[in-house]
DNA sequence: ATTATTTGACCGCC
DNA sequence: GGCGGTCAAATAAT
């Protein structure tokens, strides 16, 4: 009786977390794109929608981390140091730990990379052999949890098939702390085979180069942060040998332009590895939008202008 | 001295 | 009881 009634908590609060998560990321989204012709107040209407959810929420006393709080047990006491002689009093009896609840993998994103690195400071916090696994899997939560509270927290594992070196990545929660400065402080590559390039000058300076390079990459794009991870090539379909490659080492920025589905633009600011050019352009892209409220995209089109 | 990582213990869930 | 997620003391790195 009493399972039962936990477990119709626990399925109120699923529902009523993927309405309110529904709702935040529908209102990111639209965060561009409210109101423009002054017609509608989609922005309030949102912003209600959320707080009921959210309202909701925390009646079942359910925090963001995903565990319902508990009072505790017993009345905790807390040691504070002493003032006088600045040391922490001995622990008189080992603290009982606090409650611990298997992660729910509703809020989960997955992405499989070839680095671990993804612009955020992460701290491991454990390690653990997986069963029937070759490789441990690594605990790590965002270095800022105690600054701003961030609960974002990751596990990587890394991939036994073949020598590939590549990382199964989960994601659990959202950043609450600030995001990465620019994306300049990661290392992100992109190259670009222009067609057009068969003179050695492997970087074309009229404006508006249409580069037409058709790609199967896909990419992941992280919606919260408008800004995108490339760490894959983006080759064109002409394979000619002489065809140069621009081998760019940063993106400074990258903007999401408008965001819905179908076709949209990001713009990238970029420096080539030797920091001698800089230039701009635009990955006209097409979107599908995933139920989790992450994003694919198909890169259908560069137009570049370099410098 | 401070901060990050390692690693065995602890804890909840299946 | 076993598994996987987390804690925290010991240790390493800065």
């Amino acid at each position: 009786m009493l399972l039962e009634m936990e477990e119709n908590k626990d399925r109120l609060i699923e529902t009523l977390t993927r309405g309110r998560d529904s709702a935040q990321r529908l209102q990111s989204f639209l965060r561009l794109r409210v109101n423009v012709d002054g017609s509608v107040p989609v922005k309030d209407l949102l912003a209600e929608i959320l707080e009921s959810f959210s309202g909701g929420l925390s009646m079942l006393n359910y925090t963001d981390s995903g565990e319902i709080s508990r009072v505790p047990a017993s009345p905790t006491v807390f040691q504070v140091p002493d003032v006088c002689t600045g040391k922490k009093p001995a622990p008189v009896v080992k603290e009982r730990r606090g409650c611990y609840k298997r992660r729910r993998t509703v809020d989960s994103r997955v992405k499989i990379s070839t680095t671990m690195e993804d612009g955020y400071a992460w701290r491991k916090y454990g390690q653990k052999e997986i069963l029937n696994s070759k490789f441990p899997r690594c605990y790590f939560r965002c270095t800022h949890k105690h600054f701003h509270g961030c609960k974002a927290v990751k596990q990587v594992q890394k991939l036994e098939e073949g020598e590939s070196n590549m990382f199964h990545i989960t994601y659990f929660g959202k950043h609450t702390c600030p995001s990465p400065d620019s994306l300049s402080q990661q290392h992100y590559e992109v190259a670009l085979n222009l067609e057009d390039s068969k003179n050695n000058n492997p970087l074309p300076n009229s404006p508006s180069t249409n580069t037409n390079i058709h790609t199967s990459v896909k990419q992941e794009v992280d919606s919260k942060a408008q800004s995108t991870d490339v760490s894959d090539n983006i080759s064109s379909g002409n394979d000619d040998q002489s065809s140069s490659a621009i081998r760019w080492n940063e993106v400074l920025r990258a903007d999401l332009g408008s965001c819905h589905e179908g076709a949209s633009f990001m713009r990238f600011d970029l420096e080539d590895s030797s920091a001698s050019t800089s230039s701009y352009g635009y990955l006209n892209m097409d979107f599908h939008f995933l139920n989790n409220g992450d994003f694919l995209s198909d890169i259908i089109q560069f137009d570049g202008v370099f410098s």
